[in-house]
DNA sequence: TTGTAAGCGTTATCAC
DNA sequence: GTGATAACGCTTACAA
């Protein structure tokens, strides 16, 4: 095996006539090294072409700067944003990210967390799914930081970030009533995460608060084709909707496109529809979808701001609000 | 700082009442122990919440088990889809993904591959962007096999992985001459990456062969809103082309939706579309686009099954075929 | 099969 | 400011 071994200290201190010692605190930020011994160090560690071992480094820290990001379905559109923010993100406060990919199951949530514990992360983020509350403990006392986004799960120990799903629900509704509706449905997927529930739950209550019966009809995983299918379900019904409420953008638009090309609706004079996430697609004009925004950014801050803290503060659970972004999709926005 | 320290292998060793070395020997899959050793070790690894320290277990074995993936707009659905078939792959042969993410300039490139670096990463796989011949003969230089794709560089030491972009252009054109279109032009943006680029000189280069003139448009990121904007300059041309092939299906689908809602023009009737990637998107009912599907299983496996395997092999070019895929954008598919 | 001991590339501690 | 030296948690000869 050619595997030629990475330049180490050791060698750059010989180069530079100094010690490892010196090597190492031209390396560290805070340390203290005179002009001219730095100055020796980076020319010989240029020259070489070294590189800190941070797995070395992390070894001894104690603090590998690693941070586990644990996802599901990250080709989706909401999902490969949210990633893409957490990643530059945590790069901006010198942390790295380590991406793994998990099914639906919990099991393999269980797996990930245990992957992350054997890279010592520093912390782990859960975009999907739900991990067993023991495995969790684990890397609690492990001193490993944990974030939920979106899990809503009222547990000790992690951050969590969540949105006021209900409330958003409940704004959709009064816009759909605004708009003139009258026969109110929910189209949902078979996911049953939390915030699709909190939406569903939201939406049916500000229902029955009107005293107004919404109907839910859920398919599928939380996608495109899922909602063609659910749209077919709900406008075959013999009281047609005219306001169809969506747990996500993808949901909408599948549902959107099964309203217009086969049962020739037209959006929104006929049919009114909200999403929710404002993924891109929304924006676009076949769509021009209303629909809530999901601060990914201000979530990715709040996550990367908390767990790059140096000392632990108390987790709590922070609510974000989702912005209701006005598109085309309903009448007289 | 309460950071408790995780378990080392010396505690678990203490309670199961054998050596240190046992309990390596136990989490290292081809080494001998005894049924009772391995029991007992396992059995109090399990009570103290025992994880082997990927972090040393790499300093010494010089293999971190890390891939780096190096890439820019994660958030677009060809990378998306990308990143998910890498990290999964990745996963099933015991690696684990770090994801760095770059913007288009090569210096950022050259950033990440220095993370890669003092991370120790096996291998750096680059989905965006040219590194430096410098870092990229580092990387090399230390044992970091490397794999570029659609980065068409000719480059000795690194995989390279692309597509046969100018054949598929070539196709594009000889489907849409069928059609019975007469009026070629080609959608590009300014990103001008090296398969943006293949594409279009293939496109040019099948009109040429056919005595056709292809007018080209490039504009902007490789984005919907891109698509929008060069759709806007080709079709208030005084000759406006019935037949436009589009370097990706983001630009086709802003085209698109330009084409119908600001110019009202119908798609295949009055214009043919073939797009680039075969992204979720283009099958959708409002799109329906005829494009070309990138084999991106294919291209995690080639790359994942190189750079897993024990010993350096030669690497080579690997040249695959994007397969058309036929919907309703094309007249008479 | 097992334990002992050396070593991986760092950083932290401590004299100087 | 600098250089020895001792960790850190692991793997791997080597000897038993």
């Amino acid at each position: 095996m050619s595997r030629k071994v990475f330049v180490s200290a050791k060698e750059v201190a010989d180069r530079a006539g100094v010690s490892r010692s010196a090597v190492s605190r031209t390396f560290t930020p805070g340390a203290s090294v005179s002009e001219e011994t730095r100055r020796r160090v980076v020319e010989a560690a240029e020259a070489l072409g070294y590189h800190v071992n941070h797995l070395a480094r992390g070894l001894m820290r104690n603090e590998s700067g690693i941070v586990c990001l644990i996802v599901s379905e990250l080709d989706t559109p909401y999902r490969a944003r949210l990633l893409k923010a957490l990643t530059q993100q945590l790069q901006s406060v010198a942390k790295i990210a380590m991406v793994i990919n998990t099914d639906r199951s919990d099991d393999s949530v269980d797996l990930a967390l245990r992957q992350a514990i054997r890279y010592r992360a520093d912390a782990s983020i859960i975009l999907s799914g739900m991990p067993d509350k023991s495995i969790t403990d684990l890397c609690l006392k492990n001193g490993q930081r944990l974030v939920l986004i979106n899990r809503d799960e009222d547990r000790e120990g992690p951050l969590l970030i969540n949105l006021n799903d209900r409330e958003a629900a409940r704004r959709a509704f009064i816009a759909l009533q605004r708009a003139g509706c009258q026969t109110f449905a929910f189209a949902n997927s078979a996911a049953m995460t939390p915030s699709l529930m909190a939406r569903e739950e939201g939406f049916r209550e500000a229902g029955r608060a009107h005293g107004i019966e919404v109907v839910v009809e859920r398919y599928g995983p939380t996608s495109y084709r899922s909602g063609a299918i659910v749209a077919q379900r709900l406008l075959t019904r013999e009281k047609r909707p005219d306001a169809i409420f969506c747990a996500s953008d993808l949901l909408a638009c599948g549902l959107m496109d099964a309203a217009r090309h086969q049962f020739n609706l037209a959006v929104p004079s006929e049919l009114c529809v909200i999403g929710f996430d404002d993924i891109e697609q929304a924006s676009w004009s076949s769509y021009n979808l209303t629909t809530f925004a999901q601060p990914v950014e201000r979530i990715a801050a709040e996550a990367v701001a908390w767990l790059a803290q140096p000392s632990q503060t108390e987790a709590n659970s922070h609510k974000l609000e989702a912005e209701l972004i006005w598109r085309g999709s309903v009448r007289g926005g």
